[in-house]
DNA sequence: CTGAATCCCCGTGGATACTG
DNA sequence: CAGTATCCACGGGGATTCAG
């Protein structure tokens, strides 16, 4: 591909936006912990290690907003909510496992260039 | 795609960690503007509005310990130096572009579901 | 022109406790 | 179980100044 060949600002943009959107700490992890079956507040929860009930709340209801994921309450008791991602959560989820694609292609070829440029700037 | 066959874990890490090196603020934008041809340190600067040099310094300093950039010296009146993508800088470059894609797709949708979610939610 | 160094604001996000 | 509310620490990042 040309990269050279784009307009310059137009996905300029574009990029950064998303990227302040969706490239926080749990955004992605998120969508992928639902996009692999995670349904359930708790179940998300236990899934995405490491994550606080505030930030699960935080990041699940700008997911909502954005209209990345539908919530439903089920009146019972306990109560319990179902979280389920819509096709545009989906299709996050699709580019977020492109990247990851990448990650996992170049992770260590970027450890390796740290610990050159490490070793090289005492 | 089928998204739900993945290892869960693998790429769900492996994301967060790109993300974390790659989502700050700035990287993604100088990367685009190294892959348009910018080279020089004020080129970048004006080509990515907004960017103090502080920041400039530290993302190209990142970047080049990552090795997605080459940094050459040329010892000139007035001094000058060149700033380059390496292949792993293009490829990043263009993994970036797949995700303007992305954001230039559904960009309008996302505007709509949240005017509509603020509707609902006075 | 290309940085390095310093100061400081502010948002992200963690911990904890409380409600329905 | 599924949140809400409050407090607070930390670091990203801006403005400014100094140096080679």
């Amino acid at each position: 591909m040309d990269v050279t060949a784009k307009p310059a600002h137009a996905g300029c943009k574009a990029v950064s936006e998303i990227l302040s959107r969706v490239g926080d700490k749990w955004t992605i992890q998120v969508v992928v912990a639902l996009s692999l079956g995670s349904r359930r507040f708790n179940g998300i929860k236990r899934h995405v290690g490491g994550i606080s009930q505030q930030m699960l709340t935080r990041t699940l209801k700008t997911l909502e907003r954005d209209g990345m994921v539908e919530r439903i309450v089920h009146h019972s008791s306990p109560p319990q909510v179902e979280y389920s991602l819509t096709p545009l959560g989906y299709s996050l989820a699709e580019t977020a496992h492109q990247l990851a694609q990448w990650a996992a292609a170049h992770q260590l070829e970027i450890e390796g260039n740290r610990l050159q440029y490490d070793a090289r700037s005492p």
